[in-house]
RNA sequence: CGGAGCAUGGCGCAGUCUGGUAGCGCACCUCGUUUGGGACGAGGGGGUCGCAGGUUCAAAUCCUGCUGCUCCGACCA
């Protein structure tokens, strides 16, 4: 992408109301742009790092076993009069009329609809497990939003949820996510913690929330000091192997960890003290098994092997992609601005041309920008007529992965710089070099 | 929902107390000089001062009502 074909409104100051770094540097690097309270619209290098995250989520759950769907929006409020949740959820559930002052909703989660989908459809274990998954803008009417898009009103979600015949498979089915998000969450370059949590209105008994450390988190949690170097299962795992599964949760369960809600801090007190970590940490993910809450009241049943027809096993599980964008600026970023994983970036080169009109660099830069996006490397190409110092703060803020500076200096010896913003690590190397390097 | 505050050009702000026809920095446009870490000079464009009433010869400024947004607390992907 030529930065001159590009919209990229880059903000030198700071709009008043971005307290959070996330928040800022969001705003400043062009990704976003509040409309209201709590809802943002994603400009176009915002939704690329949104798009990037739901990639990875997409391809982990998909490796998991669940299959995508999609679900819309906009959900009929007789579904939540079935399973008595239209009057529990109270003022957060955004209520609309239609032209027939039906009663509808902007739905704040979609456990309602799953389950009329799966009854309309499945009668028999035969057909078990299934776990049916959407990627999903979800409403709700936060009291408060604050943070940006991390407490929005309007904000992505990916929704997973999962059908047994019982608990034993129910239980896989948790393990399964578990695993997946891990890989999820690691592949982002986060480290994630699962910590035993409260359910919440979604409501159940067995619930982790995946919680990343950082001081800007909005929750107190503590854990024991060792979850920061347990091993994250690889590509290979088997998400068919039960046995294996489980002992991989156990050992990520294994330790003390939990949000404030659960703490209990007579326990966590006889940890060694060096293994004692209390910290503030964001909320990345939500995992859930509630067994039959909604498949009772809704009738969602399956026959057994029996010829018994029984309520399902269910389970439900929650990624936040647009929340993920601001947890990973919040890992990743210094006083210049964001420093984005790899695997995230809008894009993972960017060329500066030092000298932009000048038939050296010019050529220099056409040559290297046409071979990179050849070999398929996300390119952004600043090719405006700026001074140095500008491209320089420019590319620095918003966070692209590698810089290769080109100008006459470094020219005059067929070379150009190669710079890292993960450590502001720089060298000197030739063109050939730079596209062998990022190919690789 | 309790408490506090803000609203003046795209962004950040001054002007409001003490009423007199809107200003600064950045950004933007033109020309020139510049170009290895947010340049300089000259010229220029852009604002019914959040909305609606009221007081007054005259309102960004005073009064009343409304709306939007932010922050602190209680709630949550």
């Amino acid at each position: 992408m030529r930065l001159s074909r590009f919209f990229l409104p880059i903000l030198r100051e700071t709009p008043k109301e971005a307290e959070i770094a996330s928040h800022r540097l969001m705003l400043r690097a062009g990704m976003i742009r509040q409309e209201a309270a709590g809802i943002y619209a994603f400009l176009p290098l915002g939704l690329r790092v949104l798009q990037k995250i739901c990639q990875i989520v997409r391809e982990e759950q998909d490796r998991s076993g669940a299959i995508e769907m999609l679900m819309p929006t906009i959900q009929s409020a007789d579904l939540w009069r079935e399973s008595g949740r239209y009057d529990d959820y109270g003022k957060e559930m955004l209520r609309i009329k239609d032209r027939h002052e039906r009663d509808m909703l902007y739905g704040p989660t979609n456990e309602e609809m799953i389950t009329e989908i799966f009854r309309a459809y499945v009668r028999s274990y035969k057909d078990l497990p299934l776990n049916l998954y959407h990627i999903q803008w979800k409403f709700r009417d936060e009291v408060r939003p604050r943070f940006g898009l991390m407490r929005g009103r309007e904000f992505l979600m990916k929704d997973a949820y999962s059908f047994d015949v019982d608990l034993a498979g129910a239980t896989h089915a948790y393990n399964r996510m578990f695993v997946a998000y891990l890989r999820t969450f690691a592949r982002m370059g986060l480290r994630a913690i699962p910590m035993v949590a409260d359910t919440g209105p979604i409501g159940g008994n067995l619930s982790h929330e995946f919680i990343i450390l950082a001081s800007t988190g909005e929750s107190e949690v503590y854990c024991h000091r060792d979850y920061l170097d347990v091993e994250v299962p690889g590509e290979g795992v088997d998400f068919d192997d039960v046995a294996g599964l489980q002992k991989i949760v156990d050992q990520w369960t294994g330790l003390y960890a939990a949000t404030s809600e659960k703490h209990d801090a007579g326990v966590f007190a006889k940890l060694p003290p060096d293994k004692q970590m209390s910290a503030r940490g964001i909320e990345v993910g939500h995992i859930f098994y509630f067994g039959t809450k909604y498949s009772e009241p809704m009738k969602a049943v399956v026959a057994g092997p029996d010829g018994v027809e029984r309520p399902v096993h269910m389970g439900s599980y929650g990624i936040g992609p647009s929340r993920l964008v601001a947890a990973i600026i919040e890992a990743f970023h210094d006083d210049a601005g964001i420093k984005w994983p790899e695997a995230v970036a809008p894009f993972r080169v960017a060329v500066l041309n030092l000298k932009q009109g000048s038939p050296d660099t010019d050529a220099a830069c056409e040559r290297l920008y046409g071979a990179l996006m050849q070999k398929g490397v996300d390119t952004l190409y600043h090719d405006l007529d700026e001074r140095p110092g500008s491209k320089f703060a420019a590319m620095d803020l918003i966070g692209i992965p590698w810089q290769v500076v080109v100008g006459p200096k470094g020219l005059a010896e067929g070379k150009v710089e190669l710079k890292r913003r993960l450590d502001g690590s720089r060298e000197l190397v030739t063109p050939e070099e730079v596209i062998a390097r990022l190919t690789s």
